[in-house]
DNA sequence: CTGAAAGCGCTAACAC
DNA sequence: GTGTTAGCGCTTTCAG
């Protein structure tokens, strides 16, 4: 390994010089930093980060904490977070886990001591108590589409009330009255909230006699198909004319089970999803469904982190909790009106 | 920030003791551990990577350089080398870039230094240098699912050569002649491997009488949706009887296409693709296509990588190519039998 | 403009 | 079993 030692020697200077060249600091003669440059590159060598991060007390990395890479959801996000980190000069470490409460595990603790904070887009349940474990450690984080309780957890959100609100309002202003979620769920941050959400849309629009028709399952293709295809087996009066999926990935799930009982979308049966993944375009699908700012909800993210990570720890900052807004789109899973 | 000294201090040892006990070494008495970690858990210490680094004159990360997540192969493969890395002691560095050949982006170094090697599998160009690059930075380096020429370069690969040979004596075999690929590209690795193969096995089946049927393009859904509307402007004598795309995602275009001209896949045209992304056994799709083993992919090169740089830098280990073997999955885009 | 020296938080000898 | 000491490769005073 080729240290600045190495190329202080070989160029007839000393480390500090060499260090400063490499810093672009402004008190280093034009020539002594082009002779320092050509060394270093002749020789191979690479400033040591580990070194550096040791006196700046800071890593220069931030970590991204998500389940998995199946819904393209999370590669969206990931790929929009890492614009933004490598834009405020940080690294991307990537941790891959699904700890949704209290205690971290090593592995976790491992990514934890390399980094300088922390997006959380991970399961996590509202009771979650992790933005806990991370002040322990001083590690700021932030909850990235996930929504838990913690008042002192700092969140990036996407307006689901409002979301919920578009898509029921759509639908029922296409004269739908049974509407079904698919792919509910009580626990998980988020995709709880969208539960919640059209459990009271529902009611405001006197649509809830009976109780709302929720089923429970998780956001997957799978279950999107093996739960509409159950709801499918109900006798037609007990049927929704509409199907509401948690997301779009359930959604396309959900048009494949209605099709494959030889039923129609949106004729027979109306399938709006939420997030616009790139497959809601798809002609196959033409999803009606919610679009999220991905690329605001990752600026915003990471922009906060930032502010944290680089404010001394005795300026307290107030808790942030932004909520982006969304809007609507329109596709031929719900109309048959020449699509988007 | 919390130091080893810190928690010696309060604990009334001096700091190699904390040391060792965090590194569960045998030399430390039982209940002296236990005094060690309750004061470590109260005061929120975090062993410093940073500095353990400095010593090791190591990292522990390895860096996964790829192109984005929009196609899903990206993200099964990134999930994969996630478990493996982790297996192996590392953490994950992501890096998305699309640099081809020679030279490194600041930013790519940055990475580079903090990282014990890395996991190629973003675009690179056959004539790629990037080697050499990894090389003289003392970086190990593999190619996952990219073909480069230089024969210093370690690379993990499927046998696509194989695959195609599969492909199209399944198509062969069920009596299709007139065979055209969609997608294809003699620039980039892996891509332009499955180009000349598909161009090699047309022609020992005496397919290629006027040249193969070749339509350039990128790996996209786009691609593979206004390519595959080109083709089926052509009057119908010259027109494909079976459409190869590059990879499924080109191939969900394909039979999107096919599906918006009022045409049948796979009775007016088949489609098949390559890697077996989830996508392609959703019903919608339902692809007939090659498997590619993603969790042994993740392995190997892992694997490679952890070999390389666990040697002694003076122990010259022979350049490993590993070439992973591939299977079809026969499904209704080609047959209407009962698919799996 | 450049050099010398101190020290970041840890590990790895070496003492006792 | 535990403490002491000397660095790892940098950044950062402080001299000159």
């Amino acid at each position: 390994m080729v240290s600045s030692s190495d190329v202080a020697a070989a160029a007839g200077l000393s480390q500090s010089t060499v260090s400063r060249a490499f810093r672009n600091l402004d008190n280093v003669a034009p020539d002594t930093r082009a002779r320092i440059l050509e060394v270093a590159e002749r020789l191979g060598y690479l400033p040591n980060e580990a070194a550096r991060h040791l006196l700046r007390r800071a890593t220069g990395q931030i970590a991204v904490v998500i389940e998995d890479f199946i819904n393209p959801t999370y590669g969206i996000l990931v790929a929009e977070l890492g614009k933004e980190i490598s834009r405020y000069g940080y690294r991307m470490l990537i941790v891959m886990s699904d700890l949704a409460d209290g205690e971290l595990t090593p592995d976790m603790l491992s990514y934890l001591s390399m980094s300088d904070g922390v997006v959380f887009a991970s399961a996590a349940s509202r009771e979650s108590t992790l933005n806990q474990s991370f002040m322990k450690y001083g590690k700021p984080a932030i909850f990235v589409l996930r929504e838990i309780n913690d008042p002192t957890a700092w969140s990036v959100q996407v307006d689901n009330r409002q979301g919920m609100g578009l898509l029921i309002e759509h639908l029922t202003g296409l004269g739908h009255r049974r509407i079904a979620m698919v792919g509910a769920s009580d626990t998980l941050g988020s995709v709880n909230e969208r539960t919640d959400s059209f459990v009271q849309v529902m009611r405001e629009h006197g649509l809830a006699a009976g109780g709302c028709d929720i089923v429970y399952g998780s956001p997957t293709y799978e279950d999107g198909f093996e739960l509409t295809k159950r709801i499918l087996e109900r006798p037609e009066a007990a049927r929704p004319t509409a199907i509401l999926a948690i997301d779009d990935i359930t959604a396309c799930g959900a048009v494949d089970a209605v099709l494959s009982q030889g039923l129609r979308v949106p004729d027979d049966i109306a399938v709006v999803g939420f997030d616009d993944v790139p497959i809601a375009q798809w002609p196959s699908y033409a999803l009606t469904t919610v679009h999220i700012p991905y690329e605001e909800l990752a600026h915003s993210a990471v922009d906060a982190l930032h502010k944290r990570i680089a404010s001394s720890s005795d300026t307290q900052l107030d808790v942030q909790r932004l909520i982006h807004p969304v809007n609507l789109v329109v596709r031929r899973s719900t109309t048959n009106l020449p699509s988007t």
